[in-house]
DNA sequence: AGCATCAGGT
């Protein structure tokens, strides 16, 4: 039989290869239409008084409960139908097999706390509970709201009790429980234990180990359950592996896997595609992004509220805000990641105006904003001095009860800092209800870079170090701060200390798309295929650097090696490699777009004002926090970033 | 009774 099926798969392969219309869509799924099996029952049943149901027969009693609670469309009306239920003083056995019913329709609902806390009192009503139950209640507990893993750990006591044994149901379940979290620990004890007990032949538990693994960014361990994955691999299985390399960054991998999906003869879905979007979104890759939005409407694939989101943040992030715009207009309907995608764009692109002018819009639409929305918003207000504002949204925030997470107070932070203002920064910080992150730390550090405030960069980095022991950034920062106040043993200090705990320098890497493919350049990178060409070119830009009388800002060179070892190794930040390298490969109109993974360099940044004035080319780079759009000698962040 | 997707400050 399999050679059978797997004929028809190949058929069916080559079928579509010979550009056969692509099949229908499926509808997107909803939710169980409401009471289409009632009808079967008599109406008298749902009448049923607690007489009548002592005398019933077991098989009608039980027709009656799954008619209920299939009825059933959200938690309160479950809770509903227990009550009936209750009230029928249903026979031992038969209430037993009600609950177990009640228990499934809960796991199956919205994965929420509230589901989860009625599954398990539903639970601990039955006196023996089966394997089913147990599946349930694991399918109800993996909600990523659960940091302890309920759901593992209902099934560590399975295994402890000895009966039921679990089966392929109980490891998917579990196994997605350890995906939401993500708990990639847990997740391998399943691995090796579903191995032992035989269930790994399973597709589910197959996919759910790839999609664990996936998760977890554990890109090569999921990619080797994918390789051990039968021939007919499913949707499922291919969607997931590519949602692994998108999220992973690994995005030239995410769409080689996307041609070999095809090449197989399997039609992506809305799904699929939303990794897809999401790789190109995280590379930046715009020509990429564009042919793959092509592509989802030449294949008729629904564009529903998620993959218009991730369109959204695909050209947010590709530089291309007017066609996030776009899209967003387009919707039918927005939920609020939908909003948070438009405004968080319209904020990284240091449009305050729109973002600020949305989010009321927002408001008046009656959408609620989240903690992530008041990023794009806080954000906005950060990029463009907006102090008074920022104060304003932050004081919205609190009186729409929405509680502030770390990022909140790093975008406040942010705000105070850029704008000068160090000292109510500094009590802002101290004050924080909760124990300040990394990041705050660091953000308060950078501000106090040339303000001979030792009281906050010993404190700052004091608790960096903390936090922090094996971060780079941090040695690197205190380092730059250090030589920039030329207190050269200190400086000595870091250095030593690195070493000594065995850190090693994060590079920058910088990256352009040119003909579909994305070219990666680190600092002084000569493994470039075209590296020559590229020098000629850097050269060229060096000598116009020079006549247009811009000096090289050397102190953003950490080392301290001589002043011409410096200005050569700022002309091969991997910025400048990747804008060189776009200079020579595309011409005049063509938009001249990188993507760097740290923040622009500011020596880079002046330079690529004068290439993009010399050239006459628009430059738009991307780098870790912003947007910069290089038009003719200015950028449009006006040099505030 | 299952498996895959969306927004994030430094």
């Amino acid at each position: 039989p399999h050679h059978v099926i797997n004929r028809r798969h190949s058929l069916s392969a080559q079928a579509h290869h010979a550009g056969a219309p692509a099949p229908p869509r499926r509808e997107k799924k909803r939710e169980t239409p409401l009471a289409l099996r009632a009808s079967v029952f008599p109406r008298m049943h749902h009448q049923l008084k607690p007489p009548e149901a002592a005398t019933l027969p077991r098989h009608l009693l039980e027709a009656h409960v799954v008619s209920l609670v299939r009825q059933c469309r959200s938690l309160r009306a479950l809770r509903g139908a227990h009550a009936r239920l209750l009230r029928l003083r249903l026979p031992r056995l038969t209430y037993a097999f009600a609950l177990s019913k009640l228990l499934a329709s809960c796991a199956a609902s919205a994965p929420t706390a509230a589901a989860a806390s009625y599954a398990r009192s539903l639970f601990d009503q039955i006196p023996e509970p089966t394997a089913f139950c147990y599946n349930s209640l694991i399918r109800a507990l993996a909600t990523p709201s659960n940091p302890t893993t309920d759901a593992f750990l209902l099934y560590r006591r399975m295994l402890r009790a000895g009966s039921p044994s679990p089966n392929s149901f109980t490891v998917a379940f579990a196994l997605k429980a350890c995906a939401a979290v993500p708990a990639l620990g847990k997740g391998r004890q399943l691995h090796s234990q579903a191995f032992r007990q035989g269930l790994e032949p399973s597709p589910y538990v197959q996919t759910g180990l790839l999609n664990l693994y996936a998760r977890c960014e554990e890109v090569a361990l999921a990619r080797s359950v994918f390789d051990g994955m039968a021939e007919d691999k499913n949707l499922v299985a291919w969607s997931s592996m590519i949602g692994g390399y998108s999220r992973a960054g690994m995005v030239n991998e995410a769409l080689d896997l996307f041609r070999d999906m095809q090449a197989a003869g399997v039609s992506p879905d809305e799904v699929t595609m939303v990794s897809v979007i999401s790789a190109c979104a995280k590379a930046g890759a715009l020509d990429l992004g564009r042919w793959v939005h092509a592509f989802i409407d030449r294949k008729g694939i629904m564009v529903d509220l998620e993959l218009s989101t991730a369109l959204i943040d695909m050209y947010a992030k590709c530089g291309l805000i007017e066609r996030a715009r776009l899209v967003f207009d387009a919707m039918v309907e927005r939920d609020t990641k939908a909003w948070s995608a438009m405004i968080v764009g319209l904020a990284m692109h240091g449009l305050a105006e729109d973002a600020l002018g949305l989010f009321s819009r927002m408001l008046q639409l009656k959408i609620r904003p989240n903690n992530v929305t008041f990023i794009g918003v806080l954000s906005a207000c950060a990029h463009n001095g907006l102090v008074d504002d920022g104060r304003r949204y932050w004081s919205t925030m609190q009186e729409m009860g929405i509680k502030a997470s770390m990022e909140n107070y790093g975008c406040m932070v942010d705000l105070l800092c850029r704008s000068g203002l160090l000292d109510e920064a500094y009590s802002f910080v101290t004050s924080m209800p909760i124990l300040p992150n990394s990041v705050i730390w660091r953000n308060l550090l950078v501000a106090s870079k040339s303000s001979n405030r030792t009281d906050i960069v010993g404190l700052a980095s004091k608790k960096l170090f903390e936090l922090e022991p094996q971060n780079p950034e941090n040695y690197v920062l205190l380092s730059n701060l250090y030589a920039l106040n030329s207190q050269w043993d200190r400086v000595r200090y870091m250095r030593k200390k690195m070493k000594d705990n065995n850190v090693t320098v994060v590079a920058g890497c910088s990256s352009i798309e040119i003909n579909g493919y994305l070219h990666k350049f680190v600092v002084s990178d000569g493994s470039h295929p075209e590296i020559k060409e590229i020098r000629v070119v850097l050269r060229e830009i060096a000598d116009r650097v020079l006549r247009s009388g811009h000096k090289p800002w050397t102190a953003a060179v950490l080392h301290d090696v001589g002043e011409e070892e410096k200005e050569i190794a700022l002309c091969e930040h991997s910025e400048r490699l990747a804008i060189a390298y776009g200079l020579l490969k595309t011409k005049a109109p063509h938009v001249i777009r990188v993507v760097k993974n740290l923040r622009f360099c500011p020596d880079c940044h002046e330079v690529a004002k004068i290439i993009s004035k010399s050239y006459g080319r628009e430059i738009i780079v991307r780098d870790r926090v912003r947007f910069h759009r290089f038009i003719g000698g200015s950028c449009s962040c006006n040099d505030f970033w």
